[in-house]
DNA sequence: GCGTGCATCGTATACGTATGCACCTGAACC
DNA sequence: GGTTCAGGTGCATACGTATACGATGCACGC
């Protein structure tokens, strides 16, 4: 480190060092010729103070932990950096923590960092985590998924998803295959609901085993959609809980060589940065990070300062439906084309 | 913060503070019996070191920091993962940092989180923040990316790079681009001079306006796809200095119709996820990120165990050329199809 | 029986910052 | 001119852990 302390500028400035510390922290009670005296020792010193001694003094460490339970899954790496963005706006610093291992154990890592809270991803529904870190007396805060009881910043995916299915349903669309989300997530639970609706309201049935239930990655919806795909008859659209796992379909839909739209329309909820590259146009329901991580990181901060505890609070971050190409009205009527050397 | 502390833990077992720090961490001199109860009365009240604490004394704070200057360039939030892995193998946590501001404040910031250590991405050729760091006692390490006297891992593209686009030019092409990196970066600089040594090899002339100098972004390899493929002639094949590039002209061809292999063949270098989907199909060369990222780690903790100055030290990772459809040989002759709607 | 050595443990202290409190100085006021 | 008051500063200490060093006890040796 360093190694040049408050004592070291002290020195220099001819003052104690509790005066460093207060005229550095803009602290009242110096008078502007000291505090002036102190800046300019300690920058001659190139003096930065110990975030060690900081941290002890104050009980703060001005670090939150970002617990990401999933590392293979493509989606979380995505929320990174934006909470990274918003800790940094708010002074704070992201500490990786990977969420391997029981509750206890997992809680005692996050103990053993000194943080000042967690933002926690990938919370399955009843998970003892949450509960866990505040008896604890860790604050966290709930990103993206969440469990009862426990603070949450999420997507409201109600309107936006409706009007996407919506549209889709309106083309006519009669065999239709839903690629759901894990139902011991909130997620998961709350867009398939979402989806039910829209498909009750326009009385589309989906057939036993049109209906999956899959985890939130590429390879499972890959898989289900070869599974889907080249049955007979075939869906003429996937409706899916996430954009990996509508990938995955894009991908298997590639594979078979069925075209999109034309033979297949497909639908997402992310809007990950390659739904909208030219290749791929994955209608799907799009949402400001930034701002998810924003108001996670703002709720976060708010009960560590009060942290007292009380009710659970919900945060809800508006969606838009991102209709694309694959989703678009074909020029030709659907399923005209045998399909032959389109790869 | 849990607030129980080895005093506590000390009270409880009938010991000395000392003798609990001694006895958690199994340093000698400490029988097993003593071992035993301060390990219950820890356990018994939850007990856990503070952070903080050990810091100070130890002037070792077992963090690292990861600095992404280029937070919008979709590379690094793939590196972000494997350097938590290696660095949570090694019993150290990684601390997310920003890179933006002069040399100076980066170094400053970095400082004043009290890091053992930094891990430096997207690192330009020239950049004086290695010695700023260096000199200020902060031990730093470049991944994939460096300049001369710093310590460097990366991946030798040569062997690689080689094979791959000597495949390419194994099929006859004459009309060929070449999207190189940026040339105030070690990799841009390597991967060109590699790619142009083929090149010469073969005895394939790169008109003026086919080779480009370019930052590593999808943009960026759109923009450039666009200007070469709508020219008359264009090239039927474009080689890439990272995946990005590609991609971005991947999803011009598709734009303008152009069907890959079939009339126009890419490479790329990086092998991101995508890169093998099967809707994407790029040809491109990899390497083992994980493998990437623990070498650097080890080398960061070695220069921080020793943290007496040494000659810098360059590490390379092996990589491979994994040829996929986007060089495959085409099954009809290359330009027979006018395209049309393929859309 | 006394000294030597080792194993075991406690005492004192260092690490760097922040803060409660006492202290001092000068000015203002009666 | 003494008192009051407030602004400005230093002193002492707390935060929690790790380590150098000293103290104690016991076993063993002669």
């Amino acid at each position: 480190m360093s190694s040049v302390t408050s004592h070291d500028v002290a020195a220099l400035a001819g003052v104690s060092q509790p005066t460093v510390s207060r005229a550095l922290r803009e602290a009242p009670g110096i008078s502007p010729a000291t505090r002036q005296r102190v800046r300019e020792a300690a920058d001659r010193l190139g003096y930065v103070p110990s975030a060690a001694g900081r941290a002890l003094s104050l009980g703060r460490t001005g670090r939150i932990g970002l617990l990401v339970t999933d590392l293979d899954n493509a989606y979380y790496p995505l929320l990174i950096e934006p909470v990274h963005r918003a800790l940094a706006a708010r002074d704070h610093e992201l500490v990786l923590q990977a969420g391997g291992g029981t509750p206890a154990r997992v809680a005692e890592r996050v103990l053993a960092s000194g943080l000042d809270g967690v933002l926690m991803t990938s919370t399955t529904e009843g998970s003892d985590l949450p509960d866990e870190l505040r008896r604890r007396g860790v604050p966290c805060v709930c990103l993206q998924r969440g469990t009862p009881g426990a603070d949450l910043v999420d997507v409201d995916p109600t309107e936006a998803l409706t009007e996407l299915v919506g549209g889709l349903l309106d083309q006519g669309h009669q065999r239709v295959a839903v690629l759901s989300g894990p139902s011991d997530t909130s997620t998961g639970l709350e867009r398939a609901r979402v989806v039910r609706d829209v498909m009750d309201d326009r009385g589309i049935e989906v057939p036993t085993g049109w209906w999956r239930e899959l985890p939130f990655t590429l390879e499972a919806g890959q898989q289900a959609g070869h599974d889907l795909l080249s049955a007979d008859p075939r869906p003429t659209a996937v409706v899916c809980a996430s954009d990996l796992l509508a990938l995955g379909v894009l991908n298997t839909a590639a594979t078979l060589g069925l075209r999109v739209p034309d033979d297949l329309a497909v639908t997402g909820f992310d809007d990950l940065p390659m739904a909208g590259w030219p290749l791929v146009q994955l209608s799907t329901v799009g949402y400001d990070v930034d701002d998810l991580a924003a108001e996670a990181v703002d709720l976060l901060l708010a009960r560590i300062d009060q942290h007292e505890p009380s009710a659970p609070q919900h945060r809800r971050i508006r969606a838009t439906a991102r209709p694309r190409r694959s989703t678009a009205v074909p020029t030709t009527p659907r399923n005209a084309h045998p399909h032959q050397e389109t790869r």
